[in-house]
DNA sequence: CTCAGCTCCTGCGGGC
DNA sequence: TGCCCGCAGGAGCTGA
C-alpha cells in the first residue's frame, strides 16, 4: 500500500490518537508479521506511554516513556484503524488507558514492528542505509545529481532505492519521472545536472501534493480514521496504460513496461 | 560492489 | 457461475 504520502497520512492519524496516551495491553493475533515479533513485545509496550511518532521514508517510529521506540512499517497491505475495526486480518490490537481501542491489519502480511532502544535508534539494520528524506534539507540537485553519477542501472530504479532516497516506491516514481520529463528507462549517470535539480523539485511537489490528498487509496489504504486518500484521482501516468498523456501539448500515449520486475508509467513523447 | 530476479502473502478483476 | 492467471503501494536475499 504505502509510499511515503500513505505512511505520512497514517502517521498524522496515529499522532492524534496515541501522542500522550498510555497502552494498557497489546494482544497478539499471530507470532510475527514479515519477520517474527519481537520478544515479549506486548509486554513491553503495556504500561508505557506514547511521547511522540515520527517517520523515516516508509518507517513509523513512535516513541515510547520506556526508553524504547516502536518502528513500524506498512508493507504494502499494513494500516491502522483508530475505529478498533477487528477482522480475520487484524493482527495487532492495541488497547489504551482510556479505553479506546486501535487496531493494526495486514492482508499480505508484509509490514514488520520491531522495538529497539531510542537512544540507539539510528542504529537498527533496517534504518541505519536510508538515504535522506526527499522533502528534508539532505535531498538537493548536487546531492542526487552525485548519486546518479555513480550507478548505470535505469534512473527508475535508482530512485525506487531506498538507500539514494527514503519514501519513494512505485507510484511517485513514475508521477515524479514525468513531471521531470525524464525518461524511466534513462541511464542514471547521463542526465544533466539542471534535469536532475528539476526532478528533485517535482519529486518535492509530487509529494506535498499528495500529502495533502490524504494519500493515494488504489485498494487497501486507508488513514487511521476510515477516510479515503484521493490523490489517485490526479495521477498522470501511474494506472493509465494506452491512455493519452496529460502534458499540455503532447499527443502521446502513456505506456506500460517492467523494470526490475515492477510496472513502469510513462509517456514514450515527451519524457526523454 | 552493483544489479536483476525471486520470494514472502492474500485478494481482486478480467478472460474463458 | 467458477476457475485460472496476472497483477498489486515493499524490500531483503541470492547469485551472476
Amino acid at each position: 500500500m504505502p509510499e511515503l504520502p500513505e505512511v505520512e497520512t497514517v502517521r498524522r492519524g496515529l499522532e492524534g490518537a496515541l501522542v500522550g496516551k498510555e497502552i494498557a495491553s497489546v494482544s497478539l493475533r499471530r507470532s510475527g508479521l514479515r519477520w517474527p515479533f519481537p520478544v515479549r513485545m506486548a509486554e513491553r509496550l503495556a504500561g508505557v506511554t506514547v511521547l511522540r511518532i515520527h517517520r523515516l521514508g516508509k518507517y513509523m517510529l513512535a516513541d515510547l516513556s520506556g526508553g524504547e521506540t516502536l518502528i513500524i512499517h506498512l508493507g504494502m497491505s499494513g494500516g491502522f484503524s483508530i475505529a478498533g475495526v477487528d477482522d480475520p486480518h487484524t493482527h495487532v490490537s492495541f488497547r489504551l488507558r482510556d479505553g479506546s481501542r486501535i487496531t493494526y491489519r495486514d492482508p499480505r502480511r508484509f509490514g514488520m514492528m520491531d522495538l529497539e532502544s531510542t537512544d540507539r535508534i539510528n542504529q537498527h539494520p533496517l534504518l541505519a542505509s536510508l538515504g535522506p528524506e526527499p522533502l528534508g534539507n539532505g535531498f538537493h540537485g548536487p546531492y542526487l545529481h552525485a548519486q546518479l553519477k555513480m550507478r548505470r542501472s535505469p534512473v527508475k530504479s535508482t530512485l525506487m532505492n531506498q538507500r539514494i532516497v527514503a519514501g519513494l516506491g512505485n507510484i511517485y516514481v513514475c508521477e515524479s519521472l514525468w513531471q521531470a520529463g525524464i525518461s524511466p528507462l534513462r541511464r542514471s549517470d547521463r542526465i544533466a545536472a539542471p534535469r536532475v535539480q528539476r526532478l528533485v523539485e517535482c519529486v518535492r511537489s509530487v509529494l506535498h501534493e499528495a500529502i495533502a490528498a490524504g494519500g493515494s487509496t488504489l485498494r487497501d489504504h486507508r488513514q487511521p480514521d476510515g477516510e479515503f486518500g484521493c490523490f489517485q484521482h490526479d495521477f498522470s501516468v501511474y494506472g493509465r496504460e494506452s491512455e493519452t498523456c496529460r502534458r499540455p501539448g503532447c499527443a502521446g500515449m502513456v505506456r506500460r513496461v517492467i523494470q526490475s520486475g515492477r510496472s513502469t508509467f510513462y509517456c514514450g513523447a515527451c519524457q526523454r
